[in-house]
DNA sequence: GGTTCACATGAACAAACGTTCAGGTATAGA
DNA sequence: TCTATACCTGAACGTTTGTTCATGTGAACC
């Protein structure tokens, strides 16, 4: 109204899209009240956006790329398979932390809606990640033998409620510490200790 | 129509209804839809639900009451809490394989929409259940000194997410032995093997 | 047969939806 | 100042929604 600025009208969209969609739902929510949290009209949003299926995948597609890129970083940086997983698991808790609105959008609809294969391609790189650093702790001798493929499936399955968990209840606190105790160490006293 | 019982349409309403809710979500399916898949007209519908709030909490409920039930049984009839443990996530992965629908329209809704408490109330006793077995396993030197609250919480959040992988994902397979395998002993390998 | 009552129907209604579009307004270059 | 252009508006349209209600129907009583 005031800049006239397309760029900051988008992202303005954008942002309440987010917000709107991760309280209410894709279905629940209308292009009405996207329009009035981002203080624009109804007929501005689709100067950015063709329609409200492309604005919904757009969101998720953004957050998408850049959540798993920094990810992949986080896995890769280091030598020690422990080491790995352990910085991949504080990174996606932290990431649940920053963007719980992008965990509620994303697991509410995932495998409902559209973005389906991106979705999916999303959480099948996931796996393969976590069942490489696996594979490399089986081969060096920290990690227990198991079926890395299995174990990864479980893994990741863990993480996603537990980030849920962190997304729906306001007062789960999770650190990156207890996770990583829970899924080294498991519930059971070492013969060792 | 042609039987003419009421209780029989009302089950193949609830049915239909539970069939419907998890494929398309709450928002998005229609009363008419859910009329056609129960073989019944629109009216007929508003026979036994006063409206289609009152129709999906009544789904959750019986479903909640249901399952929380023989969860309930599952967990006390054993001495050994690595045993009562090992019970209870058994019973929900069972659960989870058979009425997968369910936990689609559960999740789903999650926090969103009505029925809220009740289902905030279901967690909140799985967690004391699952928290007095970890208490007890401790005391009993079976597990590993931690904080069985927090653990508690961490493992119903995992428990949340395979079970959701096992709904949205046609392709996972996880036993109740890997699942107890990850659950006691972890990741790292122990000292003593 | 006649009456009653629980069960069932689907046209009708108001409200809300996604989407369009004729028109308005601020800004930059001439 | 005028024009061109990019940005923006909200009334209007056609659909679909949840819900209601006048009407119908079959079976069980008298």
């Amino acid at each position: 109204m005031n800049k006239r600025s397309g760029i900051e009208s988008k992202k303005k969209i954008i942002k309440a899209a987010m917000d709107v969609f991760s309280v209410k739902g894709y279905a629940k929510t209308s292009i009405r009240e996207i329009a009035r949290a981002a203080g624009i009209s109804v007929g501005g949003v689709y100067l950015y956006f063709r329609n409200k299926e492309e604005l919904y995948k757009s969101l998720i597609n953004e957050k998408m790329r850049d959540i798993g890129a920094s990810l992949r970083l986080a896995a890769g940086d280091t030598e020690s398979p422990a080491e790995a997983l352990s910085n991949l698991l504080k990174m996606h808790l932290e990431h649940a932390l920053k963007h719980k609105e992008f965990i509620l959008v994303h697991i509410r609809e995932h495998g409902f809606a559209f973005g389906v294969q991106e979705k999916r391609k999303f959480f099948k790189e996931q796996r393969a990640l976590i069942g490489h650093i696996i594979q490399r702790g089986i081969q060096s001798g920290a990690f227990r033998e198991c079926n890395p493929e299995d174990m990864a499936t479980i893994i990741l399955g863990s993480l996603r409620g537990i980030l849920l968990s962190i997304a729906l209840d306001q007062d789960v606190h999770i650190t990156p510490e207890m996770l990583n105790e829970f899924i080294f160490k498991g519930l059971l006293k070492t013969k060792s200790s």
